[in-house]
RNA sequence: GUCCCCAUCGUCUAGCCUGGCCUAGGACACCACCCUUUCAAGGUGGCGACACGGGUUCGAAUCCCGUUGGGGACGCCA
């Protein structure tokens, strides 16, 4: 009603991308898992190339190869696979593509936007701490510009590009607005390792240039490259893709996102029992938002997702929400599905051993009494093995002598029932409490104590369920051998 | 240290651009009650914020300045 009444007609957009083929790219470097910022980062991506009918490119930034490996490969891409997040490209690896970077770099070098360098490590560090103890930013000084002498012999240069010395480079970002950063906060960067290798601010501007990239979204950290990577753009005279920075994510305690914080990768996440559409959910709302709409289901949020809507403040990520969300999904899982993530829990827990039901089952009885797989596997044990000491508090309260009479009621009928399945089992429950003319309450408990443990299950007859035939009645003997040995003792 | 950015309930956010509809709305969490054979789920209600200080204006959460707080960037890492 009242917000359907609200009008969808936005002013002209920032950007006709109508008639532009937007072209998206997520580039990690593999040094590491793929962890929540960068899963976001990607979930914006690729929700903005959809949400405009583009292309989602996946690139792979590998040019460092100390610390790039085959495994953190394996491990992004596994991520993105479970987050549902596909590439239309790619993936792309830089270090297949060295000899484009080379060709750039001649070019460069050719109308003098580029330099060798021959300045060594302990010259560099030198000048940065003779300028960081000036009170001065910590830049290179260009010395080697205009070197006229001789370089060392041995020493293999690198290429710095030469950023302009004034002026300033401008740029309108589709999250913060328009940005400008003055030249002489700038400096003249290295572009090209001693190796050949690329550096990370050449190599994206040359595959940004060379893939088509439309629209440059990426974390906040990288606004101050860009200016940087403008110029270059600049320099070999291309026209630069839009650029939108989206804030960070922080940890709960409104700290950067570190291995303290707990689950660092992605599949960590999945291992804990969360499904990847409530992690979506959780990652979508971190620094976007649609109204009041909380829940998004993956072409919700293709269909409503755009980068105008993005905030500029950083957001920390909370786990109870996220198991709010978890849960929601869960409820509304289909059986089989949760059935087979149920197994895998039960199976990770170590309680092989086969149930009265089946997962999917199982799943089904507990779906609403769990924010995560994990706690639904848990929360089912009794099911799989025999309890060890009763719950003491459940206990004392509800395996009192009072409750004897009621134990050996239903111990009796439950013995009679035909079928073990929860409709007789609920009447014999409830005929159970009628014939003992006592609230229901005072039958099920000590049942629910006698067949968990503890005092807290799914409904009783479920839990009967749960348990099966022959251990419900074994344990129910167990409970009245505690009742009667306890009102002995007292 | 230098440069840049950010700032609404504990958390995620709506509102801010285009001041008045805001005694600031929603969600998570928390508390209470209802429902109830337990635990959940569900329902109802409650607690709870415009960081601070100055302006501008008839009127500011919304515009401007400053302060404070937080974050980011300063590599032959990305």
């Amino acid at each position: 009603m009242a917000t359907g009444a609200s009008s969808d007609i936005r002013s002209a957009p920032l950007i006709s991308c109508g008639a532009m083929n937007v072209r998206t790219r997520f580039a990690p470097s593999p040094t590491g898992l793929l962890h929540v910022g960068g899963a976001r980062t990607a979930l914006f991506c690729w929700l903005f190339a959809r949400h405009h009918g583009g292309t989602f490119v996946l690139r792979i930034e590998d040019t460092d190869r100390e610390r790039s490996t085959q495994a953190s490969i394996d491990a992004i891409l596994d991520g993105l696979r479970w987050l549902g997040l596909d590439a239309d490209e790619g993936p792309w690896f830089q270090t297949d593509r060295l000899a484009i970077y080379q060709e750039y770099i001649e070019r460069l070098l050719c109308t003098g936007r580029a330099y060798r360098c021959w300045c060594t490590r302990e010259e560099l560090d030198a000048m940065r701490d003779a300028q960081r103890a000036r009170g001065e930013k910590p830049r290179y000084d260009g010395r080697c510009r205009h070197r006229t002498a001789a370089p060392p012999a041995g020493v293999e240069p690198v290429i710095r590009f030469a950023n302009p010395l004034d002026g300033a480079v401008v740029f309108n970002d589709l999250v913060r607005g328009t940005v400008s950063f003055d030249n002489r906060e700038l400096d003249d960067l290295v572009i090209a390792r001693a190796d050949g290798m690329p550096t990370y601010n050449f190599g994206v501007v040359i595959d940004d240039l060379d893939m088509d990239i439309t629209h440059v979204i990426r974390g906040d950290d990288h606004v101050m490259n860009t200016p940087r990577q403008l110029n270059i753009i600049a320099a070999l005279d291309a026209a630069p893709p839009h650029y939108a920075h989206v804030p960070m994510i922080l940890g709960a305690d409104g700290q950067r996102l570190s291995k303290r914080h707990g689950a660092v990768g992605v599949m960590q996440f999945r291992d804990d029992g969360y499904l990847p559409e409530a992690l979506l959910n959780q990652l979508v709302r971190l620094g976007w938002s649609h109204g009041d709409q909380e829940i998004f289901s993956r072409e919700e949020m293709v269909a409503k997702f755009d980068i105008e809507d993005v905030n500029r403040a950083p957001a920390a990520f909370d786990y109870d929400k996220l198991g709010w969300l978890n849960q929601h999904y869960i409820r509304q899982a289909d059986s089989e599905r949760l059935g087979a993530l149920l197994a895998e829990q039960i199976e990770r827990m170590g309680l092989g051993a086969p149930s009265a039901v089946s997962p999917s089952a199982l799943a089904d009885i507990q779906r609403d009494r769990a924010r995560t797989m994990a706690e639904m596997a848990d929360k089912s044990r009794f099911a799989f093995e025999e309890y060890g000491e009763f719950d003491e508090r459940a206990a004392k309260k509800h395996l009192r002598p009072v409750a004897l009479q009621p134990l050996e009621a239903i111990r009796e009928r439950l013995g009679a029932v035909a079928g073990w399945e929860p409709e007789p089992l609920h009447a014999a429950v409830n005929e159970c409490a009628a014939a003992l003319s006592v609230n229901l309450g005072k039958v099920a408990q000590p049942l629910r104590v006698a067949l968990t443990g503890t005092a807290a299950s799914p409904a009783i007859e479920l839990t009967l369920q749960m348990v099966g035939r022959e251990a419900s009645l074994s344990r129910i003997d167990r409970a009245i051998a505690y009742v009667r040995n306890r009102a002995d003792q007292s």
